[in-house]
DNA sequence: CTTGACTAGTTTAATATTAAACTATTATAT
DNA sequence: ATATAATAGTTTAATATTAAACTAGTCAAG
């Protein structure tokens, strides 16, 4: 099941990467929907535990995406150690226009795999996902 | 939910990796998995185009894997451009070493995802598998 | 046969990621 | 208050991976 899970990731990063504008790679996406849709302000840290990445990783992936102005990084008032990052008007059109291009993958999967069929395994995958989460 | 899945396979994959005997991949496990299951000469392409990696990814690992006894590399006899791959009888004393500090994982794992459930998604999941699979 | 297209595998340069060392802050315990 | 431990982020060195160039072998058309 795992190798399954495992071969899956594979296929859809690499498609789904190649559906990103220029340059944009899958970690800054992942970044850029985790600020969408959670919204507010995100500590590096916090961002590269959600995300199941390094620190070091978080840094370069973020500096990339402040390079390109699709996040605000800025010093945290209450923690002189830490930051906060928040995803600015440039980094949610980017991201809808991100979206765009993978919305007829979605489509296209939709009419070999049914919504019910979908909704059912996520449960469980969420299930495993806290499970592994909560025992490492 | 294909987050949902990538999350998953970064703490699978973490879990797993440390629980792999000194510095095992787990490029090199899989690999190592594959052969054992599936059985027979594998050319080196048709590995890569299995796994889904690259070839020169797996020219990598083969020669890793190589190194450390765990495969032997032979040529294709039917064609010169080709390889074969098989594993050793110590590859399959490793993978089973191997197995053996993920069995606890999966215990564990049962505990909280019943087996009823995990076999409920397989069939979802290989068809979303086969679904990305065909359609790259 | 010979040429040209294709295929299997390796190599190269660029990049992402990791673990670990490091810097600078904050929290804690006495 | 002061020393020690813990925390947030960056940097570094090592490694894995990728895309693309390259080498060598095969296939197919004429």
């Amino acid at each position: 099941m795992l190798t399954e899970i495992g071969i899956i990731e594979q296929l859809a990063r690499n498609q789904l990467e190649r559906t990103l504008p220029d340059g944009l790679k899958l970690s800054q996406f992942i970044v850029l929907t985790h600020l969408y849709r959670l919204g507010g302000e995100w500590s590096p840290l916090r961002l590269a535990n959600a995300l199941q990445v390094t620190k070091g990783a978080m840094t370069n992936t973020l500096n990339r995406l402040e390079k390109r102005g699709l996040v605000r990084i800025s010093a945290d008032p209450d923690d002189g150690r830490a930051k906060l990052v928040i995803i600015t008007g440039e980094g949610r059109d980017t991201l809808a226009q991100c979206l765009e291009g993978i919305d007829p993958l979605l489509e296209d999967l939709s009419k070999n795999v049914s919504a019910k069929e979908i909704t059912g395994i996520i449960p469980v995958l969420e299930k495993i996902r806290t499970y592994l989460d909560t025992h490492r």
